[in-house]
DNA sequence: TTCATATCCTAGTTATATAGTAGGAATTAA
DNA sequence: TTAATTCCTACTATATAACTAGGATATGAA
């Protein structure tokens, strides 16, 4: 597991405001509910999705979060990466510092390196308007196996 | 870090072998030394690498391990999954068994399987062999460097 | 035969990270 | 005024990571 359950249930729960995006702001409570997660927890991830500037929050009585910009303005990376930290697979790699004096001729290095790579490319290259539309044809084809089946 | 310390170190681990591939046994002690990391703890991860078939080992004086194929015939991904286990990052893919049962129409489960496939992609494109190539350039490039400067 | 050098094997141990909980302050619509 | 909500800090239990310890077993060389 690469990945653990803070930018698991980190993206789980922005898709769920990008669902609702434009049709007002949904409150933690209910997306934990949605989720059957524990809301206090997703609070504090939350918390860095907003720090991030993913999401807009209106505070007291009625209030929740909202995406403070379409779906298809953020990618999956932009959500995963403020909750997980570094997608690294090694510390030499993807810091702000290299400071692994071997860097020069080290093998190992460059297979991080392309890991990491190899991981960008599919989370930078996937927005949330991507996962509705997916999301949305899966529940098309769910609907109509629904029907023959 | 998506990676521990054991699929890091068990990769130069093995790479230490790959470059003294058919050069007789090299001992744990050495490669430990060579790595300056604990040999008892390298011994735990080359115990892995030998229930995985990927070295051979003589037991006794003189003795060591040693690649049981040629590195051309070992892939990364054969090095690093007996030592990390499965590089999925979420429970729902990757697994002999899809327990959830909301996998038909999960928009996350999607990413989760791009991102293990885009890694996969990497690690089980590149052999050990790969690697001594790149060193071997890396290295040239470096006695370059040191004349011209 | 003995001994130094190795692998092999099982169990610890310690430090850090994960996955939460708890409790209350601040804010705001009704 | 009150109920609903975000915001914030601190605490805790559990699991995992990263080793260490100690001894059994095997083997080449003196």
């Amino acid at each position: 597991m690469i990945l653990s359950t803070k930018g698991r249930y980190g993206l789980k729960m922005i898709f769920q405001l990008a669902l609702s995006y434009e049709k007002g702001t949904m409150s933690l409570k209910d997306i934990a509910n949605k989720l059957d997660l524990s809301d206090t927890y997703l609070e504090q991830l939350m918390s860095q999705l907003k720090k991030a500037g993913l999401v807009n929050s209106i505070r007291g009585a009625q209030g929740g979060y909202e995406l403070s910009r379409e779906p298809s303005l953020i990618t999956v990376g932009e959500v995963i990466r403020p909750l997980e930290g570094s997608l690294a697979p090694s510390e030499c790699v993807g810091g702000e510092e290299t400071e692994c004096s071997k860097a020069d001729y080290c093998a190992t290095r460059l297979i991080w390196e392309k890991i990491m790579v190899g991981i960008d490319n599919v989370i930078d290259g996937i927005t949330l308007q991507d996962m509705i539309n997916d999301y949305d044809k899966l529940n098309e084809k769910e609907k109509g196996d629904n029907k023959n089946g």
